[in-house]
DNA sequence: CTTGACTCTGTATTCGAGTACAGGGTTTAG
DNA sequence: CTAAACCCTGTACTCGAATACAGAGTCAAG
């Protein structure tokens, strides 16, 4: 609205931003920004006079590829060294792809087992609101479950969500 | 408890386990199983006079459930209350039933979910394998992701290392 | 009897991914 | 000009699921 509007900082293409804009636009906390520069996700941005930090645009890229990633299954440390390999040039995806793989076969693995358990909770389930009781049993659940052991590692995917 | 006579001895179960022999079959380590009890999964065992836990095989089983609960995302809280509702016998299960029917929900959700990212990642990870690269995308996953035109500075090492 | 392995309680620390202040400085709308 | 709304650094806390450690007692073998 005043004549000296932020406007005139417009210069080339993108309009610089003050984090509390990257935040609304990227639907990452302003604390939590903070937090990903200081872990290396981010590089240090530009700052004001004063002492702000001035964004280019380009970062709510970066935060769309993180936010990706994390809703992938990878770990800020994983992300991070994704884009430190993309920025160190090499044939990026050697790693990415190594990490990739192994998610993959984790997430194989993990969903065989659900699979397999929802069957029963499932059945379980059936079969109580059938009976509306489990011939004794602790809900067939706690002593009765016939999985032989698994030995997965109780990693849990990164998600806020489903928790 | 009216009658001495202990089950446990009868049942053709082993002999009454010490804390560390609990650790060793059940895998989980000797603090956890005190981390249990205390979160109330485990009960009270009994004691030796000079205040030892004292454990019966049962217990096994009951380490095993919880274990293979929390495989399938069942968190402690969670398979505390199945048990607790199982310790409380009446009726059994009405909560339980719940528990299961939303984690049921959850587990479909959440394996709808991984179908997506596998179909995310497998599809990256092909096209990586047939092309060996992948032109602009950055790897794929970071599609579009301009990182190497950010403002950043190189990075430094943080003090706490997120590696 | 004396090691050494085991156990006890209680408190502290870890890790990942943030959040929440406290105690300031700055910018901007009215 | 002033108050609200930002932003800064730095530290502490959260949560879940354990681990680790300190300092002390106990048990079995030699």
């Amino acid at each position: 609205m005043a004549l000296k509007s932020k406007k005139a900082l417009q210069i080339g293409s993108t309009a610089p931003l003050k984090i509390g804009e990257v935040a609304k636009h990227s639907g990452i906390g302003i604390e939590a920004l903070r937090f990903y520069e200081r872990g290396g996700l981010l590089g240090r941005p530009g700052r004001t006079e004063s002492g702000y930090r001035v964004y280019d645009a380009v970062v709510l890229k970066r935060l769309d590829f993180i936010k990706r990633a994390q809703v992938l299954g990878f770990s800020l440390s994983e992300i991070k060294r994704i884009i430190a390999d993309k920025q160190a040039g090499k044939s990026p995806c050697l790693e990415v792809r190594d990490i990739v793989r192994h998610r993959l076969e984790e997430l194989d693995e993990r969903m065989k087992e659900m699979r397999r358990y929802r069957r029963e909770l499932g059945g379980a389930l059936t079969k109580w609101e059938e009976t509306g009781e489990l011939d004794g049993h602790v809900c067939g659940l706690i002593e009765g479950t016939d999985i032989e052991h698994s030995n997965l590692t109780p990693r849990r995917l990164t998600k806020k969500k489903l928790n």
